[in-house]
RNA sequence: GGUCUCGUAGUAUAGCGGUUAGUACAUCGGGUUUUCAUCCCGACAAUGCGGGUUCGACUCCCGCCGAGAUCACCA
């Protein structure tokens, strides 16, 4: 079979973790079966349109590395790839439906039909428009509604991931295709399109499994067979068991961006959550992704948004991309995500201290904070110094003479590298007759009045000699 | 209220009639010459409840309970 899959989200603002799984399916889907996927605009709704949302979303596609084969920018044979310049299109198929008797326009007043609605409510019985289908239909014109006219039956078929699904008529209704406006509602719109553009796969979020049934009786009255359809579970509020949407602070899938995640992480969680291949892989490149996607291995239940394993997954990637591509690979990523001062200093000297220190950024932005004394002076702050768990045993005096015996030592080192300063390190230790927590301690802070840094040595070396000395200096005079 | 879906540790999951119920995140403890992190080792911790079917149920069936979705001229 060919495949075609799609994203069609409305452009009604960012993309966020909640919604950006029904994107991300689809396309492993496609590529995998060496299928298309196609990028489409839902913009029917004229209130909720967000001007430049189209933009947000192509960004966040792209930034995931989610391209698609038909849509906005690249084009295509089954354009547009907009609803709102598909007017005609969904026209036409309503007037097939008129024709056939299966849509009727609808003249009944907005108020009327709250009215149907709050007697229904009042008795307790389901509301169905159906049961109060005016006798009357006018001839279908600019201003008044289209509805589907509905033929209650049971309803029989299979969802890829929720399995055999079965309805009795009761869920079936009069459902408006085409509003007053004149623009398609989802319900009519993405019937048309899926058949106009080929879909094959239709990967949405479980809401829509209760409105199946209807779309089914549009699909027969049209004379279409229906696609698949696959059900994606939602992503989960951390608390509570609401779905994730915006107003539970759903963030923005740019905005992980924009903190130093990296794409590679975030597609690999999100697809992790609510989907596994069997085995117990945790990291998955998007390449094996594609390679071992299936649909039947999405999970039904809804998953829980857990952002400390996207954090402790981007780790994990950061580490993978260093220890696999190289520090250059790693360094490329992580523009934009310096202190300001490290611009005063070379690329050659940032990539020394990337290296030093990328196995403990959970995020690219941690470099901000983490790098600063590498890149400017610290400030002095003796009560760090002095109130350290392993120094505030010493006296001022003492912290003074290590300190002054630490510049001798390490001033004699004539070759600076990491493991002469760690021989010069360890002598220092026999000599002063102190332990590591103690002595190292010192020498940690004095250079870098920071709360953690590398491995001594390493600091050291990459500090430079002359950098070094001076801080350790410095301390000493001021102690 | 009608209809539909879901239910293994705090979280994400493995399991597909017989297992000491596995793994990962988180948490707690320990190790790797300081710190933070990485890495390694260890600990804690789960089959919603009740009936069946079966020699034997997390697994199959039924009921209950709990959670969610939907019932818009929004998608």
């Amino acid at each position: 079979m060919n495949v075609i899959t799609r994203f069609a989200p409305s452009p009604t603002g960012y993309i966020h973790i909640g919604n950006v799984r029904s994107a991300i399916y689809p396309y492993l889907f496609a590529r995998q079966n060496d299928g298309k996927m196609i990028l489409r605009i839902e913009d029917t709704d004229r209130e909720r349109y967000v001007e430049g949302a189209t933009d947000l979303i192509e960004d966040t596609l792209k930034w995931l590395g989610l391209d698609w084969d038909e849509g906005p920018i690249v084009g295509g044979d089954h354009g547009p790839y907009f609803q709102s310049e598909r007017l005609e299109i969904y026209h036409r198929w309503a007037r097939k439906l008129i024709e056939s008797g299966r849509a009727y326009a609808d003249p009944t007043p907005a108020e009327k039909i709250d009215e149907y609605r709050r007697e229904c409510t009042e008795k307790k019985v389901p509301f169905l428009y159906r049961n109060f289908r005016p006798t009357e239909t006018p001839e279908w014109e600019p201003g008044i509604p289209l509805r589907f006219k509905a033929e209650p039956k049971d309803y029989n078929w299979t969802d890829a991931v929720m399995g055999d699904m079965h309805t009795g008529p009761e869920v079936l209704d009069d459902i408006i295709l085409i509003k007053k406006d004149g623009y398609p509602t989802y319900n009519f719109a993405h019937i048309v399109d899926d058949a106009e553009m080929g879909v094959t796969h239709i990967m949405r979020g479980v809401e829509y499994l209760s409105s199946t049934p209807n779309y089914l009786a549009i699909y027969e009255a049209l004379g279409l067979e229906h696609p698949v359809f696959v059900s994606l579970p939602h992503i989960l509020a951390p608390t509570g068991n609401k779905k994730l949407g915006k107003r539970d602070g759903a963030k923005s899938v740019t905005e992980y961006r924009d903190d130093g995640v990296l794409p590679e992480a975030m597609l690999n969680y999100l697809v992790s959550l609510g989907w596994n291949d069997g085995t117990e892989q945790e990291i998955y490149t998007k390449e094996e992704l594609i390679d071992k996607f299936s649909l039947d291995k999405i999970q039904t239940s809804g998953a829980r948004y857990d952002e400390t394993k996207l954090y402790w997954m981007n780790g994990q990637w950061i580490r993978r991309i260093f220890d696999e591509q190289g520090c250059s690979a790693l360094y490329d990523r992580t523009e934009g995500f310096w202190p300001e001062v490290a611009m005063n200093s070379s690329e050659d000297y940032r990539k020394k201290v990337l290296a030093i220190i990328y196995d403990r950024l959970k995020v690219l932005a941690d470099l901000r904070e983490m790098t600063r004394y590498f890149f400017e002076e610290p400030k002095l702050d003796l009560d760090m110094l002095v109130n350290n768990k392993f120094l505030k045993k010493m006296s001022e005096s003492e912290l003074e003479s290590l300190l002054k015996a630490t510049v001798a030592k390490l001033t004699a080192v004539s070759d600076w590298t990491a493991d002469n300063l760690q021989n010069a390190l360890n002598e220092l230790l026999a000599e002063t007759d102190k332990k590591p927590a103690e002595l190292f301690s010192l020498i940690r802070i004095a250079v870098s009045f920071a709360p953690f840094s590398p491995a001594l040595n390493l600091t050291l070396e990459v500090l430079g000699r002359e950098t070094s000395l001076a801080r350790l200096n410095t301390v000493a005079r001021s102690i």
